[in-house]
DNA sequence: AAGAGTGACAACCGCCAGCGT
DNA sequence: CACGCTGGCGGTTGTCACTCT
């Protein structure tokens, strides 16, 4: 089957996208949807090819995009699920509402995967201001979230390898124990990471069963539920769901 | 102050799966 | 069933801002 070019090149621009191109496929999308991405750039006005308008769009302008800092929270759960599904970026995304493919695979290169590289006891990475890319990002909103973790919320990848006062230290500690330090001293973790044909039967069955057990609306008087608990709860429903499958490591 | 080095992010490339014909 | 088109995905690259020397 040949391979369908993706469009001509002639006469469409590459690169940075404007403001002005922005506003353009914002407001076609709002108003007609993309129903067909190849069509869009030219019903749109747009020099651009299709795919380009769709990435732009869904990894920038779409409006439910939350734009900003991770929380450690969101890295580290970024991080577990890494471990329970590889590098299947837009899987792990679709968990995590608000943040794209694109830039968990960003973060995971240029920050996560780093750090799971370094031992412990290395002297962490220069701080590095963070405010930077904030500058240069023009729709930046300085997401920071407080989510309310507790003890409970954390992941149970964490847990049982850590005394309590150790799992009430730093995430970062807790991800760091699980991963590779962890995996060269524990031989049935036959993958590593980046493995991903792991052997981990995680089927669809499992996340479907993993969303039966969570139920935002079985408190939802609760001030505590607010939208980022229940995404935190769902979580650690995830994880225990995962810690009952065989074949995965224990928690 | 200036150039080199580094980190972070946006965007592109190529492949693949699914769907319609 | 074969083919072609399209959207989606993951890997990679290019660019720019910032830090270091």
């Amino acid at each position: 089957m040949g391979r369908a070019p993706c469009c001509e090149k002639m006469g469409l621009k590459r690169g940075p996208w404007s403001p002005e191109e922005d506003r353009i496929l914002t407001n076609f999308v709002q108003d007609h949807g993309h129903t067909n991405w190849r069509a869009l750039p030219k019903q749109a006005g747009l020099l651009r090819c299709g795919k380009s308008c769709r990435l732009r769009w869904t990894n920038y302008l779409r409006p439910d995009i939350k734009r900003g800092n991770f929380t450690k929270e969101e890295e580290d759960a970024i991080i577990n699920l890494h471990e329970l599904l590889g590098n299947r970026w837009s899987a792990i995304a679709a968990k995590l509402p608000g943040r794209t493919d694109n830039e968990i695979k960003n973060l995971w290169h240029t920050h996560l995967k780093k750090r799971l590289q370094k031992p412990i006891k290395t002297t962490p990475p220069k701080s590095k201001n963070k405010t930077k890319k904030q500058t240069k990002s023009n729709s930046s909103s300085n997401y920071s979230s407080s989510m309310a973790i507790t003890n409970q919320t954390h992941l149970p990848i964490c847990s049982s390898s850590m005394s309590p006062s150790q799992q009430s230290s730093t995430s970062e500690i807790c991800s760091s124990l699980t991963t590779d330090a962890s995996m060269a001293e524990n031989e049935y973790y036959s993958y590593t990471a980046d493995d991903t044909a792991a052997p981990l039967l995680i089927d669809e069955s499992f996340w479907s069963d993993a969303a039966e057990n969570y139920n935002p609306n079985s408190d939802s008087s609760s001030s505590y539920y607010n939208e980022e608990n229940k995404d935190m709860e769902f979580w650690y429903n995830v994880f225990v769901k995962a810690g009952g499958i065989p074949g995965l490591p224990e928690f």
